[in-house]
RNA sequence: GAGCCGCUAGCUCAGUAGGUAGAGCAUCUGACUUUUAAUCAGAUGGUCGUUGGUUCGACUCCAACGCGGCUCACCA
């Protein structure tokens, strides 16, 4: 496909005289045994004369990143998994067929080196190589070396260049690893047990959004990519496992933004015997922990401004946050009329159908959530809008429920689970009768999870915590595609 | 879905009141056994996102389309 550029050419022209003279451009019996960082730890502390007495011989394998050419000698810059490091190519030590070989070597191909440490006259710890071997001939050339790759698109689409040439990418990635890592950790030793619920339902339950639509030939029917795990998570709550946590991808068939990707990984766990109340205070704990291990203490800075993490995070009710974010008053809020006159002087576009929970939902998130920089809790959500949660024992009106926000966007779900059975066959009911009347994302009735509630779920606090959003905020990241490998992106162009 | 911005060599970018394109790096040839974006001399490399229109002539002006980015809308 690339035939008709240049340096391809030329390229393949360098493979194709290794392979007349009997070498093969993929060879696969080298053995790497050392990384470039078991270098730096063994010798980064020995000075040029004790690195003269060390005649340890290391095998690396590694990328060509950079050449520097000096006629009958060379330095060459190799990166591995670990690193990069320096190869010095000497004529009179590599000998005649392997330096003949290091002429036809190309910034990008893949080597195989066999040498020992030293420190060049300028003091970098190098390797002096006794052998070299091509391991994998690049046919396209890399980035160049000093601005690198900054084409966004590029980017996204050829990840693996992303990766070869920005090393912060890596960085994003190792950081988002040891993220996923952090808190299975912290789960496992609360007790939860890790498991896989499925990701293709008949019914996409357990959040309000648009599924995507797949077809399973064999049975003839129709299955939806699942949009959250919930109904099955709390169904094995029912069984008895009381601790369960899921790390895994959700699909919304929804808008792309910088901080939407139609698949998206969250942390979703249930604990028997909690509310809403405990989990807020797990939460923070376990954020504080990954701040902490991760960023070293509680500094944390997202987009040039400091986020202030420092517990106990502020809690706030719904209800409270539109107040202190806005010139409304109690009794805007009270009467469902007055709201919805409110609501058109924000801006806010009223559907003579609108819920006032969902009225005040939509203030909310109009007037505070972006202003909720430093984390805090919101709660007294209101019933009609969390048809999975437990109605407050005190007012009916809202829910025992919060969500977190951090940095003007939210973070975390979570709730007491509403466990009677009858109450949420009504909330079903009411949210098919919405379906009706035109909200595409309403919720369906679940037949099954109304029986698993019939057979007793304990009382019980759920939460949902979107791990994209976490690493962003971790990784001082502005946009989703940034802590995702391959994030969703139209098919390219052709031309 | 709407608005704004972008698309020029492999990469990073210039460019012209419309006269068919330039730099650095990379590449190729030559010199060089301690460089760090090595250096020096020379050379190659482009259907200027696509398609159409205006024009004697379009990379440049106009339109449509494609892809990307940002903002807004929907959402987590």
């Amino acid at each position: 496909m690339e035939d008709g550029n240049e340096l391809v050419a030329q390229r393949r022209a360098k493979a194709a005289e290794m392979r007349a003279e009997g070498i093969n451009p993929f060879a696969n019996d080298f053995r790497v045994l050392h990384t470039t960082e078991e270098i730096f730890s063994a010798h980064g502390e020995e000075d040029a004369a004790a690195l003269e007495e060390c005649h340890t011989e290391y095998a690396l394998g590694g990328r060509v990143m950079a050449r520097r050419d000096f006629g009958k000698a060379a330095f060459l810059q190799i990166k591995d998994r670990k690193g990069r490091i320096q190869v010095f190519v000497a004529k009179n030590l590599v000998g005649e067929k392997d330096f003949s070989l290091y002429r036809k070597l190309d910034i990008g191909d893949i080597i195989g080196v066999r040498g020992t440490p030293f420190r060049t006259k300028t003091g970098e710890l190098s390797i002096q190589a006794l052998s070299l071997r091509l391991l994998t001939k690049a046919f396209l050339p890399l980035p160049e070396k000093w601005h690198g790759l900054t084409d966004v698109e590029t980017r996204y689409r050829q990840r693996y260049l992303d990766l070869m040439v920005n090393p912060d990418v890596a960085e994003i990635f190792r950081k988002r690893n040891r993220v996923i890592t952090c808190i299975r950790d912290f789960m496992t030793r609360h007790d939860f047990l890790e498991v896989e619920t499925p990701m293709m339902q008949p019914l996409a339950g357990g959040a309000t959004a648009r599924p995507f639509v797949t077809y399973h030939n064999t049975l003839k029917m129709e299955l939806f990519l699942r949009i959250a795990p919930e109904l099955y998570l709390k169904r094995l709550v029912v069984g008895g496992l009381e601790r369960v946590f899921e790390i895994n991808r959700n699909f919304r068939n929804e808008g792309i933004s910088v901080q939407h990707n139609p698949e998206f990984t969250m942390m979703e766990f249930y604990q028997a015997y909690a509310t809403y109340e405990d989990l807020m205070d797990f939460t923070e704990n376990m954020i504080c922990k990954l701040v902490a291990e991760l960023q070293g203490g509680r500094e944390l800075t997202y987009n040039g401004r400091p986020v202030n993490v420092t517990p106990p995070w502020k809690r706030l009710s719904l209800r409270e946050a539109i107040l202190l974010h806005s010139d409304l008053s109690e009794a805007d809020l009270a009467d469902p009329e007055r709201t919805r006159q409110a609501a058109r002087r924000l801006g806010i576009e009223v559907d003579s159908r609108i819920s006032h929970g969902k009225l005040l939902t939509e203030i909310f998130d109009t007037v505070a959530e972006p202003q909720l920089w430093d984390p805090t809790f919101i709660t007294g959500y209101p019933t009609e809008v969390s048809p999975l949660s437990r109605k407050n024992d005190q007012n009916p009106d809202i829910v025992d429920r919060f969500e977190l926000f951090v940095v003007g966007r939210e973070l975390a779900n979570g709730f007491s689970e509403l466990n009677d059975p009858d109450d949420q066959e009504q909330r079903f009911l009411q949210q098919l009768a919405e379906k009706e009347a035109g909200d595409e994302e309403a919720h369906g009735m679940d037949e099954d999870y109304i029986r698993a509630l019939q057979q007793g779920l304990p009382p019980t606090a759920g939460e949902g915590i979107g791990i994209d959003r976490l690493v962003m905020l971790l990784t001082d990241s502005a946009s989703i595609r940034d802590v995702i490998l391959f994030p969703q992106l139209r098919k390219e162009a052709k031309d």
